[in-house]
DNA sequence: ACCTGAACACCGTTCAAGT
DNA sequence: ACCTGAACACCGTTCAAGT
């Protein structure tokens, strides 16, 4: 495939950028790094975009799109224990998983960004919370243990970032995914 | 006080670099801003370090102390319990709490960082889990629970960052760690 | 409309010169 | 021994010029 073919469009750029920091965090988004990946160059960025900020900005909202397309495929799973557990299994399974929040969360994020972050975040906060709902919590519990849930999934990520070894991997990532959402969704 | 007397001590450097990741992430630390706000230049610093990143390895090196300290205050709190708790209370009330966590995860860090990294969360996880061995579970649940315990306690602060509404904070936080720690150290 | 390549600004880094 | 200030390199950004 020609990734130098003339006519590179906005979405290119932004996947690119995507991926950049998903693989190296927010410091991997180099316009120049990002040019030469697709064959172009820095002048060619700059045509799309005003800035650095703009193309980030834009990756997060792809970003945005993908979460949503993740809670859209699980919401018809009828049973919400069920739900919870492909919901999480698909997660985990992903190779740069959690890389994304991490990146963003890790210094004040412009603005723009936040924003979006922060949409991302209730949106997937709901999600757990009314799974929990179906399973018998009231709205105020629910809503807490949401938030423990979410807690756990993302502080998992950045866990296994700090220390690998500290956390199962593969074959016994299973048992740890299935204690952990029976500790957190089993009604007292 | 004289930021500016003669004689800045290399520590100086690394707690003003400390100072920066709590505010603002690993990109705050930048030569001119530590060498401004040391009342120094550029030149002074090269003088004590040999880059940027021997300067963020020595405020890691700093981080990690202040760890020890904070578990060698807890340590001695009879009730495993009570222990926990006030080990969490202590953290959440600080007000750059899980700053530090979220910068190094960000994106993979250099090899001398990692391994600090690891060896913070190496301990941290297991004075977890000699608490809940303690309370009562077995070696590899305790293990596995240390882990979801530590991952809601970092992951909090991610979502905190991600979307602050969807965290409670100053009062209401308190019943939120009462249920993260009662569901999460609470025998089955 | 879209892209190139050269130029400039900023900040990390070096270093000769000062005390 | 410790620091300054000027110089250089790198990458974000601009822009005149090309197709």
């Amino acid at each position: 495939m020609d990734l130098a073919a003339s006519g590179l469009h906005p979405e290119d750029w932004a996947n690119a950028a995507l991926a950049a920091i998903a693989e190296g965090g927010l410091s991997a988004v180099a316009v120049e790094t990002l040019a030469s990946r697709l064959g172009a160059t820095k002048g060619s960025f700059y045509w799309h975009f005003a800035d650095r900020a703009a193309v980030i900005e834009a990756a997060v909202l792809a970003w945005e799109e993908s979460v949503k397309d993740v809670i859209r495929t699980f919401a018809p799973v009828a049973d919400p224990h069920e739900r919870l557990r492909v919901l999480f299994e698909n997660a985990f399974r992903r190779p740069h998983a959690g890389k994304v929040e991490a990146a963003l969360t890790a210094e004040p994020p412009p603005p723009a960004v936040a924003i979006v972050l922060t949409r991302v975040t209730r949106r997937r906060i709901a999600f757990i919370a009314a799974a929990l709902r179906e399973i018998g919590f009231d709205a105020a519990s629910a809503r807490r243990r949401a938030l423990v849930v979410y807690s756990a999934y993302l502080g998992t990520f950045s866990a296994q970032q700090a220390s690998p070894r500290s956390v199962p991997r593969g074959r016994s990532f299973a048992p740890y995914l299935t204690e952990l959402l029976e500790v957190l969704t089993t009604r007292g």
